[in-house]
DNA sequence: TTGATTGCATTCATATGACGAATGAGCGGC
DNA sequence: GCCGCTCATTCGTCATATGAATGCAATCAA
């Protein structure tokens, strides 16, 4: 068992040893040492650092490296906003993430607690108090934990990672497309129809509605004629 | 516009130098220059190790370092088969996958091409080949190939990507689960089906028992009772 | 005894220099 | 034109030095 090779002596040494989250690794200089990884601290540095872009390990200065709970999230952001950077759209992720969601909806939406939905219900409450009273603030966070609610208990790393990525990603690149006004206030008017679904068990009409919902995103919207601000 | 922050001084460079795949960049000397990137070969490499995993960049030795086409797949590939190493389930990510598939069955079907169907065809023959004479050889390569073709035109790198990672990580880790014969031969039975369904235009038949062939796969196969090699 | 201060070892962050090996370009002889 | 030599380039690797922050332990005073 174990015995995949990761293509980095440094990765292989982490798994093979059986590091936990939580552990400390040995000090730079320590792996170094023959007797663990027998190669030079500038080596151990440059795998040391794709472990943490990964965000596998935390490198905290001159009081060592700390293995952490493996995420899925943090190699999918950075790949997808190197790619947004070399031109690739936002929409194609975002295209990603609704057939995810879409194609999760209904184990999920059966796996959701009372206490998700009191959840939700507060994010709908808050997001429509900041979208009626002025100065206007974004509920981006609301909406973020509104949807990332509904997969709360679906134990996927890899589809929560993929959700939580694609927020991570809307927040660094794809905000400013929809600021309209309209738009926001169609889309929260979306999620209470998609909640009120869901508490009576509809889980089917509450994914159409989510689905409807995501096609608001493919109309470029206009400028907002006042002025806003990001909450 | 590509304001975009990478957290990496070196991907940074890349982007907003404005480098295109093929392209070289300057060599690492060159690059602590303080007229690139100003700081030590040390911190450069470090990062460079970062753009090389992620499959960003081909660094040859004693040639140089070229910049690579933007692939999705490494970053997904690498951070699943460490999770795999730490002790994540293979059937995780497979469940993402056959989500993913799933969701995209209908309008990758739609761009199919005759020739794309002809490969899948191939892949079949192969398949049948392969399974009905021995020594047995497991038809992995037409395993990956068919699937990956029905999903060839969809131009969207992300899921590409992952359906790709899925493979590499079936080959690396997954592959000695479904060493069944009858398992097999029940699979590529679908696959038969599944491509009828396709070439009648019935895609949301042949999605159905794409749907039904994974469920084959939630078992696990006793042993196989007679010599197997991989093909 | 207790608590605060000081001093030191540890450890990461960064920079620099050195050497080796392989590549490729330029040069000259045949 | 072809072959072989030389040499600058460049990556790969290692070693070392310095700095700064942290944590721990010894020290000292009340």
């Amino acid at each position: 068992m174990s015995g995949i090779n990761l293509g980095s002596d440094f990765l292989n040494y982490i798994v093979r040893q059986g590091f936990q989250p939580g552990d400390r690794l040995p000090s730079i200089q320590e792996l170094t040492n023959d007797s663990h990884l027998d190669m030079s601290a500038n080596k151990v540095r440059e795998q040391l650092e794709v472990a943490r872009t990964m965000g596998w390990v935390e490198v905290r200065s001159k009081r060592g490296t700390r293995v952490k709970n493996y995420a899925f999230t943090p190699a999918v952001r950075l790949s997808a906003l190197y790619a947004m950077a070399c031109g690739e759209s936002f929409e194609s992720f975002a295209s990603l993430r609704n057939h995810v969601e879409s194609a999760y909806w209904n184990e999920a939406c059966a796996l959701l607690r009372a206490e998700d939905l009191d959840v939700m219900q507060v994010c709908i409450d808050g997001a429509n108090e900041k979208l009626d009273s002025p100065p206007i603030h974004i509920p981006n966070p609301e909406h973020r934990l509104f949807h990332l609610t509904v997969f709360k208990h679906l134990d996927n790393t890899f589809v929560l990672g993929i959700l939580e990525a694609y927020w991570d990603l809307y927040e660094e690149v794809g905000i400013n497309r929809y600021m309209d006004y309209s738009y926001l206030r169609r889309v929260w008017d979306y999620h209470a129809i998609i909640l009120e679904h869901i508490k009576n068990n509809r889980f089917d009409d509450a994914r159409l509605a989510f689905i409807e919902h995501t096609r608001l995103l493919r109309h470029e919207p206009g400028n907002a004629s006042w002025e806003m601000e990001r909450g």
